[in-house]
DNA sequence: CGGAACCAGTTTTTT
DNA sequence: ACTGGTTCCG
């Protein structure tokens, strides 16, 4: 039998059994039943549903670490796929930790896309690409289609190229060529979505391009028209092994279902209940239907959580209890003690940011008998990035240390994506768009006049912009300053080009060089906005970063699929991000504010996806309680500001899920006394009131009667005055602590519709403003 | 070409 | 409220 891809692996063979058996095998002891189960059960089709916290990784890593051991496998004969890169690089260090080595020898490792790469360069004739295709990320993929869509002659401005971006995604998640998108999708884009699919694939083939779509599409259409080329992948890879199954789109899954057709030795991990991103194509159905592809298939199920106390684990399951199309699991934990999950509500999001905020300075010092954490040791999570500023902002004004996980990325940046445009034409000056992109960056004169000859040029001629823009020059079809500066910056790329193909130039400097030359590096220094010292900052990291890679090919090559930004840092601070992104990370205090309808669940999601997206929300709400290990604080605000609107909601249906005997009601601040205004009195009585008014909080009133909880007496006091406070009549002039004065124009139920004098017209709850008079003895 | 003025679109995100 | 994009004018 012949090792193939020899080179890819060290040479080491795997140990035979008998050496195994004399060894022994200590990284089962280490496992749970069912974990050991998991990893035992080498052949056939397996289905790992592991909760949130069971150990799941652990689980995967030794079973890869298992099929090495006992010989079954030889590395490259392994395919294990993740979905982001972090987690590739996890399991690559944790199998390498079992095994006591590293697993470079391990090619068919890695995400989704890095391993289709791989396979599109090996086939690429096969879609019509040269193997050295390019990888167009979204920011190209979007000039293009903007492109095609003013050549289509329909209005830019009414059909947005990001929206016809986001409809192909769909189709290519869909594994939909052109040629199969159903008919049913005919109207989409202005009647022509299709039509300009096709030419959007022409024009990428014309480009040597791909985005990253078709990184799996092409692969598929690859095996689904090649038999040969699929029956020796099938036969290649012995053992595959899926981490996140509940996110593979249908792309993915066919992909998976081909490649494992032959030895069905396909295990795939995932938790139905973690599958939070269906907006982006994610089939929980995949999963819900693993048993139905593979007949015969073992189900195995950790539920056994290493991760939270009781009280949390008790509160997430409740949540989740709620949704219906489940598999089901019932996680459980060996742990007794443990903080019941907090809640607590708040006036508005400004209040819940300054809450919090103190929380977790006191979480800081250790209090309420609880050790102290550091800051690392915190998160927040929202569900929508708006819902950072009001905790960046209270974090700044008191100077706690606070990180944003996610947000741009580092590749994504204005300054890189140019410098790497430059890179690009460097390596190869037939890439239009790069040449587009840094053509007038910096300004030389060659506004859209200019470009739109060179382009004319370019297609008159059937060559490559730049070739194009050689012979406009020649042509004499550019005059003065213009033409000057084209013809320095094609001089540039020539040369640049020329070096990079040169083995014995040095691509650091070469990088460093061409940045200069072009008069980039110039254009951000006498650039005096703020931002420009840390573009600059950027731009050194970007060329250190090159010092890790061979040449600029090689570079560019890698970065397209290494988007993510994982710089790891030392010192001591919050996290805060969106719970998405909060997925697989574990903090031992979890704060988790804005659980309010509307916010979250978001309204878009359940206006879009109906009962579906109600659910998607709800396993976000259970991610979100499942990352706390000790403790998690549930927070909402009767207000808040959301897009230069206040707007008032009502806490989260969520919270009414929380089964109340894991929950402790929290009395929030200002409710004795301390106000620090009297005007403001009035008004936090009323939104008390609606506060305390909820559904949600009236159950968690009457739950909670038999513990000792802080506070119901006065909240009732409160209802009774917000009753009293709600009678007005059309006509009366009232006060809104954000909304200012204004006049009742009209009473539906609890529903004022109000004229404000400032603030205009709005639909306003009755307990949420006060007479004027009562209100307007505080001068303001 | 650059600055000012205006206007629309604002969940979640990886590769 | 804020951003990013486009348009319009000097």
């Amino acid at each position: 039998m012949t090792w193939g891809e020899e080179s890819d692996f060290p040479d080491r063979m795997p140990l035979s059994q008998q050496a195994l058996a004399a060894r022994g095998v200590p990284y089962l002891d280490d496992l749970n039943p069912a974990q050991r189960e998991a990893v035992e059960a080498l052949d056939g089709p397996v289905l790992m549903l592991a909760g949130a916290g069971t150990g799941k990784t652990k689980a995967l890593t030794t079973r890869i670490a298992h099929l090495l051991n006992t010989g079954r496998a030889r590395p490259n004969e392994i395919l294990a796929v993740t979905f982001t890169n972090k987690a590739a690089r996890e399991m690559k260090e944790r199998v390498a930790r079992l095994l006591g080595q590293t697993v470079e020898g391990m090619p068919w490792m890695g995400t989704f896309h890095s391993i289709c790469v791989k396979l599109l360069r090996r086939h690429a004739e096969l879609v019509g690409l040269k193997t050295n295709f390019t990888i167009l990320d979204t920011d190209d993929q979007v000039r293009l289609l903007k492109q095609l869509v003013v050549a289509a002659d329909i209005d830019e401005k009414r059909w947005p190229a990001r929206q016809l971006a986001h409809l192909i995604d769909n189709w290519k998640n869909r594994a939909w060529t052109p040629d199969k998108v159903p008919a049913a999708e005919g109207s989409a884009f202005n009647h022509r979505g299709v039509e300009l699919y096709a030419a959007y694939q022409d024009r990428l083939k014309t480009l040597n391009a791909v985005d990253f779509g078709d990184l799996l599409l092409h692969v598929v259409t690859i095996f689904q028209t090649h038999e040969d080329v699929l029956a020796q992948y099938q036969r290649w890879f012995r053992f595959i092994l899926v981490d996140e199954y509940q996110d593979t789109n249908v792309a993915q899954y066919l992909w998976l279902r081909l490649l494992a057709q032959r030895h069905r030795n396909i295990c795939c991990v995932g938790d139905d209940d973690q599958s939070i991103y269906g907006w982006r194509g994610a089939e929980v159905g995949n999963i819900l239907r693993f048993e139905k592809d593979f007949p015969g298939a073992k189900v195995v199920r950790l539920e056994q959580n290493y991760r939270s106390t009781p009280h949390i684990l008790a509160a997430a399951s409740g949540v989740i209890a709620a949704n219906r199309d489940r598999l089901g699991k019932t996680l459980f934990t060996d742990a007794t003690e443990g903080e019941k999950v907090r809640l607590i509500g708040h006036w508005d999001g400004e209040e819940e940011a300054r809450w919090i905020g103190e929380e977790i300075e006191s979480a800081q010092q250790g209090t309420r008998g609880m050790r102290p954490f550091a800051l690392n040791d915190m998160a927040i999570l929202v569900r929508a990035s708006h819902q950072m500023r009001a905790f960046e902002d209270r974090f700044l004004t008191i100077g706690l240390p606070y990180r944003v996980i996610g947000g741009p990325r580092f590749y994504e940046r204005l300054e890189i994506r140019d410098a790497m445009a430059y890179f690009r034409v460097s390596v190869s000056p037939d890439d239009d768009l790069a040449f587009e992109r840094i053509v007038n960056t910096p300004k030389r004169g060659l506004g859209d006049k200019a470009q739109q000859k060179m382009q004319r040029a370019a297609r008159d001629n059937g060559v490559s912009l730049v070739e194009g823009a050689k012979i406009l020059l020649d042509e004499g079809g550019l005059t003065g300053k213009g033409a000057a500066e084209l013809k320095a910056l094609l001089g540039g790329i020539g040369r640049w080009h020329g070096r990079a193909l040169d083995a014995r130039q040095n691509h650091v400097e070469l990088a460093q060089q061409i940045l200069e030359e072009s008069g980039y590096t110039e254009m951000w220094q006498n650039d005096k906005t703020p931002e420009a010292p840390g573009r600059l900052e950027n731009l050194k990291e970007l060329v250190k970063a090159l010092e890790q890679f061979e040449n600029l090919q090689g570079f560019l090559e890698h970065v397209a699929l290494i988007m993510d930004n994982s710089s790891e840092e030392s010192e001591d601070k919050v996290s805060i991000m969106t719970l998405h992104a909060a997925k697989g990370l574990e903090f031992p205090v979890v704060f988790l504010p804005g659980w309010e309808d509307g916010l979250f669940p978001s309204q878009r999601s359940m206006d879009e996806s109906g009962v579906k997206g109600l659910e998607e929300e709800r396993r976000l709400a259970y991610v979100g309680l499942t990352r706390a290990e000790e403790l998690a604080t549930v927070s909402f605000a009767g207000n808040r500001l959301v897009f230069g609107q206040w707007n008032s909601s009502l806490p989260s249906r969520f919270i009414d899920e929380l089964p109340p005997e894991h929950i402790e009601v929290l009395t929030p601040p200002g409710l004795y006394g301390g106000q620090q205004q009297v005007e403001s009195d009035l008004v936090n009585r009323a939104s008390r009131a609606d506060v305390y008014n909820s559904p949600g909080w009236k159950r968690l009133q009457s739950r909670s009667q038999t513990r000792g909880m802080a506070q119901p007496r006065e909240a009732r006091d409160m209802v009774i005055d917000a009753t009293a406070l709600s009678s007005f009549v059309e006509g009366d002039r009232v006060f809104h602590q954000k909304f200012g004065y204004g006049e009742v124009i009209a009473i539906e139920g609890d529903k004022l519709d109000i004229s404000f004098d400032k603030a205009g017209f709005k639909k306003v709850v009755a307990r949420f403003v006060t007479a004027a008079e009562a209100a307007g003895d505080v001068p303001f």
